[in-house]
DNA sequence: GGTATTTGCGAGAACGTTCACGCAAATACA
DNA sequence: TGTATTTGCGTGAACGTTCTCGCAAATACC
């Protein structure tokens, strides 16, 4: 067992100055009435022992940590919590939050669990991406207590805590009238559901609001001349999804464009065209939600319906920081979402 | 301003129950002597008043946090750092440590800001991508005093710090083994070097251990039988590179074969293929460092050179525990790389 | 029944800060 | 010169834990 060396103190550095403790900490933080030339040494002699103040003990004092929390969906491969988090992280330090990280798994048990661990940590406060399979329709109280803490991404029906989410209806509204636009009337629309135990066309219960609100924009096709729309909901087993989307490829009345709810049903999507060799825009035309880099580079380029995720993660931690100051903050913030047409819708004539 | 709302304390369980504060400890943390009745009270006692443990306290007292920091360059379009990140804080998680994480732009300056915001706050230990630009080839053992601390991805010449990085250049030398076999004879090395002021064909000075290896591995291709390589050295400026790039596409002596050293020159290269209608494989086979969901989607679905960033976050989050625990930690864990073959190169007859 | 041990609990210090007071010396004002 | 004010600094409590002692009561042993 190596020697724990311990890190000089404030009482250290008055010792080595020959003052109080008090007086050092008037130098160092720089408040208070203080001669000009004690401060000057204080600081030097603090710089030669190499102290740093100590946040925990500041921390406990002042009873705030200038930490936050952030409790998100781990999935990495998904083009929105990646740069949100990054969002996030990055703007709460602009604010002098550094953010504490969590991931859970669609489980609101680990979201619990998290929660718990990071209010006993006292974080001044919490963002949060609710967990979709939870039984009470809101975070439990019981855990944050009085914690402020902001929703983002996805609503909580019977939540006081306010929300941060995207218009994700309006954004498949958008998408859909683009596609009749250009002529399309069979459509079909690809929506990824956690929880779900199998493929399905019947709309089951869907406990995610951003999920809910792209399927009933996705709806609106069915009000367009013409339309017919085909509704495939499907849940995170790839191989599964898989045989699903392949059997709707290759039925009789295969849809002449196809909406996916996310990138990751983007991505299988696109592994079983290829299989098929079925070419995007040629074969059948493709609008996706959310924007990744690559999505631009893929040929050809995808239309895409952006979520502008700097926005999102940039009003939700102001927002908490309202809270956090004791301000009030609306309810709910909607961001815009955003058609960004690129090559993969292709043109029908009539 | 709202009143705060005090949380309540181990001294307000003990006021309800009747016992003293030390009791109180000992009935919640379960050591020292108790009896069974006192405990069972002030169990559930503390439930009502909804007591939870301060850890800031805890963390004060026991010269602990149970907090380690995450330093790691924010590129999240990078398919590498995203994930590397979530392992990091799930294994993390697993050893009951949380994770504070803090994003650098390749800026050490920024690096040693977040360093020492962490090691105000006590971490028990450091995980950092040590940022390109430093002027001296260290972390700053000023501001990172005693913390134990864990370098990934990249080594540093001088450093004392244990590493875990890849064997990228084995990883190099595989993709070009393979492609030689493949009939492959002229070869183009796309490089992206942080710090680069403009797109070049020779050799700069490259800051990162990742990319030297990379294009050690990539020279290695020159040794081969009747190959010519052609090298290109490419900044972050995503339009200059796309200009360079073209260039060499439509050069008479373009590469059969293109070599990109992660994801994001790699789809700064397919867009410029696209641009020119150039199709992968059919025209110029493609290989990449680092793989991602996406890189299997595409059509025709990518050769990669793959890093288990899965192993590499568990590796140095238990390295980080062997050090926080005073063990001893082997200086440089190498972790190897995988050739992942799809369709990206194509079979050039004789 | 007397001594030794165990059991159950309380008192109080310590972790490293900050900050409200208080007090002596220095300066200001009349 | 005498009183009011300012200046510079020290004392000590407080934040919420944990943990070492110590002590009285209960139990054990002969």
């Amino acid at each position: 067992m190596s020697k724990k060396i311990k890190q000089p103190t404030i009482g250290d550095v008055a010792d080595a100055t020959g003052v109080s403790k008090a007086t050092v900490s008037r130098a160092l933080a720089g408040y208070g009435r203080i001669s000009e030339e004690t401060e000057k040494r204080i600081k030097r002699v603090a710089d030669e022992l190499g102290y740093r103040p100590n946040e925990v003990a500041r921390a406990m004092r002042a009873g705030k940590t200038g930490s936050i929390g952030l409790v998100v969906i781990s999935d990495y491969t998904n083009a929105f919590f990646a740069p949100v988090t990054k969002a996030i992280i990055d703007s709460a330090r602009a604010l002098g939050l550094e953010t504490l990280v969590a991931h859970i798994d669609e489980d609101y048990r680990n979201e619990n669990m998290a929660l718990q661990t990071m209010v006993n940590k006292r974080v001044d406060g919490l963002i949060v991406v609710p967990s979709a399979n939870r039984p009470i329709e809101s975070i439990n109280t019981q855990v944050v207590g009085k914690t402020p803490l902001i929703l983002i991404d996805r609503k909580l029906e019977g939540s006081e805590h306010p929300a941060v989410v995207t218009n994700d209806r309006q954004g498949a509204i958008d998408a859909v009238t683009y596609a009749h636009e250009r002529g399309h009337r069979k459509m079909g629309f690809l929506i990824s559901v956690p929880g779900l135990t199998e493929a399905s066309e019947v709309q089951p219960e869907i406990p995610i609001s951003t999920v809910r609100e792209r399927t009933e924009g996705f709806l609106t096709s069915k009000e367009l001349s013409g339309v017919s729309s085909r509704f495939l909901f499907l849940h995170e087993n790839v191989l599964d999804s898989e045989v699903a989307i392949q059997k709707l490829l290759e039925s009789d009345e295969r849809p002449t464009i196809l909406f996916t709810s996310n990138n990751d049903v983007l991505t299988v999507l696109l592994k079983v065209m290829g299989k098929l060799k079925l070419k995007v825009a040629r074969d059948v035309s493709v609008i996706s939600f959310d924007d990744s880099p690559w999505t631009e580079s893929v040929d050809p380029p995808l239309t895409v319906i952006s979520r502008s995720v700097e926005q999102i993660g940039t009003q939700a931690v102001e927002a908490l920081d309202q809270l956090i100051k004791g301000s009030e903050v609306e309810p709910v913030s909607v961001i815009a979402t955003k058609l960004i047409i690129r090559d993969s819708v292709r043109q029908l004539t009539e």
